[in-house]
DNA sequence: GCCAACGTTGGC
DNA sequence: GCCAACGTTGGC
C-alpha cells in the first residue's frame, strides 16, 4: 500500500466454523487457514496493525457484515501450514521459506444489525466494491475508505 | 443440494 | 505455455 494512511479490509468467515461471537469471546485470533495467493498478499503486503476490518459471515442463512474487527499483529507465517496432522498443512512449504502468513485480529465491536449482502447490493455507491463483483470468492479483500464509511452510516 | 465462477494442477 | 480436469467457495 502507498500510504501510512488506515486501510479497511473484509474478512469473511463461516459462522458454524468461526463466529463474530467466537472472536468477542477470544478477543483476538490468528487468522488461519488462508490458501488464496491474493488473499495472502493482502495480509502479508497491505494490512498494518489498527487498520480496520469488517467482519463478513458466509455461507449462512443470511451472508453479511456483522461486526469489526481490528488488525492485531504485522504478518508473520501461519503456523498451520508445517502440522501434518493440520487440514491446513502444506508439504510444499517449509520454515525456511514460507508460503502462508496471516494476521491475528482483534474483536473491535458487533454492529447493531447484520447489513446483510442482499442490502449492500441495493445501494448503486457500493456496486463496484469487490465484495459484490460477480463470481468474487476472496475471503480477505480491501474495502475504499469511501466505502467503509458509506456502509457503517447504514448501520 | 445445486452450480457458477473461479483457482490450481499436471499432462503434453 | 496451453488447457482440460479437478477442487473450492459461497450464494441461492
Amino acid at each position: 500500500m502507498s500510504s501510512d494512511a488506515m486501510n479497511y479490509w473484509l474478512m469473511k468467515s463461516e459462522p458454524e466454523a468461526f463466529s463474530i461471537d467466537d472472536l468477542k469471546r477470544k478477543r483476538s485470533e490468528a487468522w488461519d487457514g488462508v490458501r488464496n495467493y491474493q488473499a495472502r498478499n493482502f495480509m502479508r503486503d497491505g494490512m498494518r496493525p489498527g487498520d480496520r476490518i469488517f467482519f463478513y459471515h458466509s455461507n449462512c442463512p443470511t451472508p453479511g457484515i456483522v461486526g469489526i474487527a481490528e488488525v492485531a499483529t504485522d504478518a508473520y507465517p501461519d503456523p498451520t501450514q508445517f502440522d501434518p496432522g493440520s487440514h491446513y498443512f502444506d508439504p510444499g512449504s517449509s520454515r525456511d521459506n514460507p508460503r502462508w502468513m496471516l494476521v491475528d485480529v482483534k474483536f473491535v465491536r458487533k454492529l447493531k444489525r447484520t447489513i446483510s449482502l442482499d442490502e449492500l447490493k441495493g445501494h448503486d455507491a457500493l456496486l463496484a466494491m469487490p465484495l459484490l463483483r460477480k463470481g468474487n470468492r476472496l475471503s480477505v479483500m480491501p474495502v475504499g475508505a469511501a466505502d467503509w464509511q458509506y456502509i457503517l452510516a447504514l448501520e
